[in-house]
DNA sequence: CGGCTTTACG
DNA sequence: CGTA
DNA sequence: GCCG
């Protein structure tokens, strides 16, 4: 079975032209295969020999590049310097996506004696992606990682137009409660996030991961028409935007929405004059509904971490309080304002939420508030020591009553314009043994989080939660008292919030 | 073709 | 079921 | 929808 070694007697002289018809027909093969080998760096002779091997192989190997070839094999040329050649070739419009593949690929091919599975290995690094990644071909496989908890993403999208196209895409199909299809729209998008520059052409996008035919398809509509008629038509149904305003209540999820619309209540109006009994979240949420639906400052979550300090301090005075959530990963407006906070001494902490909320309350700051206890046992029967502690997590989901910010010391209180407006605050109590697990749960993104978690679990026999770090193999809980360590446990390289932006 | 983060609280 |  |  071993292919006899290559004897190689080929003279380089044959200079055959024009399409893969060479002079003795080896037939074709494997029709879905057309190569083309990169002259530039691997020499004309060389590329003869290599091109002819091939072709006696049954493979089809074209002399001329064009749009019927399929994989481009190169030699010591990076990725980015044969797309740039590529790019030179043919018009972006005309262009393909093909395989750019080292040309370990072809020789492990030709031993093979068909064409090999294209392992990562094989492909030529397009240089997309993060710290310093040297631009050569092969070498020590830098390839953009399919987990977002192993890439760096930050606030500078250069592809907003592609991203928001993926995300409304994939929140279509949350709102239709297919989750599975809304998280692969989620990690396209998040590809295309941490990627250096603009997508121009579809050839940019091989090699990348979690982009498929459907991704593919938005992405070639918008560079070529710039919109996507999926997305245009999604944005028009009016299945959509019912989903969109109902869901934008807080307290109300897809599958309520869906109810009530399924009940002929498209909007705010119809759901008020409906007689639809609405829990105590709901009405809430409908009663700001406008506040709530505005971006928060950053200015404005600065100014309740003020305010929630003030508290917290007035309880118990040596307690941390940290902004986290999107802020924390350095963006300049959200949805709610997320605070964690801590005690230097374990079990200080204890008990400190329901002081807070009442002293919130009494100055009239919340116009909502739900506070939830979590007591939580570390480490079931297993062989390590409970190690001591009851650990508690606590929590208040609020909407805040924020006065308006800057000039209100001028005389602008005229009647007529509110003074106040309403904000959604989450305060979360953790224990410092726990500290540094609430600071990467609840720093997010949502789909970082979720990334890190599918990577615990799946690559690393782990599981990580906003608690702690479970290693199933040692049957043990992991300390840390760090993100470092965390990332560290888990075998990831350390990504700071602000390159959490996935 | 199954899996897709986590999971307790109210 | 909805919240993070 | 994408992946293993």
């Amino acid at each position: 079975m071993v292919p006899l070694k290559r004897r190689k007697v080929v003279p380089p002289h044959t200079g055959n032209t024009g399409t893969g018809c060479s002079e003795e027909k080896a037939s074709i093969k494997f029709p879905r295969v057309v190569l083309f080998l990169v002259e530039r760096k691997m020499g004309a002779s060389r590329r003869t020999f290599l091109s002819q091997l091939g072709r006696r192989k049954g493979f089809q190997v074209e002399e001329l590049f064009s749009q019927s070839v399929t994989h481009v094999v190169s030699e010591n040329n990076c990725g980015d310097e044969v797309r740039k050649w590529l790019d030179s070739q043919l018009r972006a419009q005309d262009q393909k996506p093909v395989h750019l593949l080292d040309i370990s690929w072809y020789t492990e091919s030709m031993r093979a004696g068909h064409p090999v599975e294209i392992l990562e290995r094989h492909r030529l690094q397009v240089h997309f992606a993060l710290n310093g990644a040297k631009c050569c071909s092969k070498a020590v496989v830098f390839s953009v990682p399919s987990y977002a908890c192993q890439r760096r993403t930050t606030l500078d999208n250069h592809n907003t137009i592609l991203t928001d196209a993926l995300s409304l895409l994939a929140e279509k199909a949350e709102l239709s409660e297919e989750d599975g299809r809304g998280v692969a729209f989620r990690r396209a998008a998040a590809v295309l996030k941490c990627l250096p520059q603009p997508v121009t052409n579809m050839m940019q996008l091989r090699g990348l991961p979690c982009l498929g035919e459907h991704s593919f398809r938005v992405i070639k509509d918008i560079l070529e028409n710039g919109t996507s008629s999926e997305v245009e038509s999604t944005q028009q149904s009016e299945r959509y935007k019912a989903l969109k305003v109902l869901t934008g209540i807080f307290g109300v999820g897809a599958k309520t929405a869906d109810r009530w619309i399924r009940a002929g209540i498209h909007n705010l109006r119809q759901l008020q004059t409906s007689g639809q009994t609405l829990n105590q979240a709901q009405r809430a949420g409908l009663q700001h509904y406008d506040d709530l639906n505005l971006p928060v400052t950053k200015a404005e979550a600065d100014a309740i971490g003020e305010i929630v300090e003030e508290a917290v301090v007035s309880v118990l005075p040596d307690a941390q309080i940290t902004l986290i959530g999107g802020f924390r990963r350095g963006k300049l407006t959200g949805h709610d304002v997320d605070l964690l906070i801590t005690h230097p001494d374990e079990g200080k902490e204890v008990g400190l939420m329901p002081k807070v909320v009442s002293w919130l309350q009494s100055k009239g700051f919340l116009l909502y508030q739900k506070t939830t206890i979590n007591s939580y046992l570390e480490s079931e029967e297993g062989p390590r020591r409970p190690s001591s502690n009851m650990d508690r997590f606590e929590r208040c989901f609020s909407i805040f009553k924020l006065r308006h910010l800057s000039r209100e010391d001028r005389g602008e209180s005229e009647s007529g314009c509110r003074l106040w407006r309403a904000v959604r605050v989450d305060l979360v109590v953790s224990p410092i043994s726990q500290f540094a697990f609430a600071l990467l749960g609840w720093t997010g993104s949502k789909l970082f989080e979720r990334e890190l978690r599918r990577w615990a679990g799946h690559e690393k026999a782990m599981s990580l939660g906003s608690h702690a770090l479970y290693d199933n193999r040692q049957s043990r809980y992991l300390r840390a008292t760090s993100e470092e360590e965390i990332f560290a446990h888990l075998g990831l390289e350390y990504i700071p919030p602000s390159e959490r932006n996935a």
